[in-house]
DNA sequence: AACTTTTGAATCAAAATAACGATAAAGCTG
DNA sequence: CAGCTTTATCGTTATTTTGATTCAAAAGTT
């Protein structure tokens, strides 16, 4: 028995903006889209929600087709539903921002499509209105990690105190004084100090740490502050 | 000229989960269903996005023919996608969930709709899974809450400062200190002390206050604290 | 080698937090 | 009037957090 016979039907897509960290500024991936429209534009990955799964699910698919990987931090970031967003037919899309590390996963990337990462404050122009979804992105990333540690998910697995402030001091373009910022985030608990030290980036080395995943899932959902608070006022 | 022709179309919905507080308690507006499927059974305020809107707008729509009130405060919360989430056909749900004040906008909720306000914890069995919905919008509101000031959207223009504080223990269902919380509401700024005195609810009489519109606007975009964090523990 | 910059550890003062005590005014009730 | 509740204000204290600073060792640069 099927019901709401007079209701319009609606094609539902899924966008992903994939935010990553090579260690010194935060990067976007994007991909030249392989079919019409607009075939070989830049923009964001995306497609079509399947009769089978849940727009969650269908985000999951596709950047696992894109990358590779499962299990990433995905959140879903938003909506763009204007009628007249594509310019040929009607396509509500809802938008997913995933956190990664690019280095880890540079060579991943799936070779079927042409997908290339770029620094966040410097891409080539986008269809439709995939530059909004990014900078509506970007704003959500910032005020959900002014809150919540989820900017480790874009670190490897293994890294220095350097790593993590100059994460922060990409995704919210601030100068931070090491000094005072190292001295809250180890008095958070949320690190564990290795006996290892990543000599790459220096001669001195400096100690990896990885995350205590039991403090952190346990953070994850609770308010922690990250940032002085005079760094947080525009959002 | 027409793309995506082996797409699926979806019916997409919007659903609404309008909170209000009547001084007490935090309380949910339900209706009962006037059509197929699960007619006369409770549930949220919801309808399908049309051809000429936005998801966004859909919401607007619904809201304004359930509670004549446009502006109200709106955000989308969640989205509800399973492919057997409603027994009969595929439907994915937008939620939204606004904030008013019950006692203001009682008398003019629409006669069309069969609709009732609730305590957020004592409310009938709901058709599909919009209980879920309502958690998932409670949680949403606690933790905009405790960083944002937009509890003010569920009081009248004019409010006492008794008032502010039942609506925060309501929410978080907490006991608060009311010396030190209104010492930190008043010095927010966000408050104008009004020369007139609500005497419904003590003898004594408790000042209104209405809110400063020019820094609430600048602060509901900015980080604040409301409750002393112990309190904003378990999200 | 001489210089600048970056850090980690320690310190300090100011501010914010949370808990608690006390008081008083307003208006009601008995 | 005495006693009660509600509202509001003021003050105190201990603790924590914050941001700035000093200092010396270590890197990096020229």
């Amino acid at each position: 028995m099927k019901f709401y016979k007079n209701e319009p039907l609606i094609l539902l897509a899924v966008d992903c903006i994939i935010f990553g960290f090579n260690g010194e500024s935060l990067q976007i991936l994007l991909i030249k889209r392989g079919f019409e429209p607009e075939i070989n534009h830049w923009s964001l990955m995306g497609g079509f929600v399947q009769p089978e799964e849940s727009p969650e699910e269908a985000a999951t698919r596709i950047l696992k087709k894109l990358t590779g990987l499962e299990n990433l931090y995905m959140e879903q970031s938003s909506i763009f539903g204007k009628p007249d967003r594509e310019k040929y037919q009607r396509v509500v899309s809802i938008t997913y921002f995933a956190l990664i590390d690019t280095n880890q996963y540079q060579h991943i990337l799936s070779d079927e499509y042409k997908a290339k990462w770029f620094p966040i404050d410097n891409y080539p122009e986008l269809i439709f209105d995939h530059e909004e979804m990014i900078v509506s992105a970007k704003r959500l990333l910032r005020s959900k990690a002014a809150v919540y540690p989820i900017l480790f998910e874009l670190l490897p697995e293994k890294f220095t105190l350097p790593q993590i402030s100059s994460l922060y001091e990409a995704v919210y373009t601030i100068d931070i004084d090491k000094r005072n910022f190292n001295r809250k985030l180890l008095s958070s608990k949320l690190l564990i100090k290795l006996n290892e030290k990543d000599k790459e980036n220096s001669k001195k080395g400096a100690f990896y740490y990885t995350l205590n995943r039991d403090v952190y899932k346990e953070r994850i959902m609770s308010f922690l502050r990250y940032l002085p608070s005079w760094s947080i006022q525009e959002q």
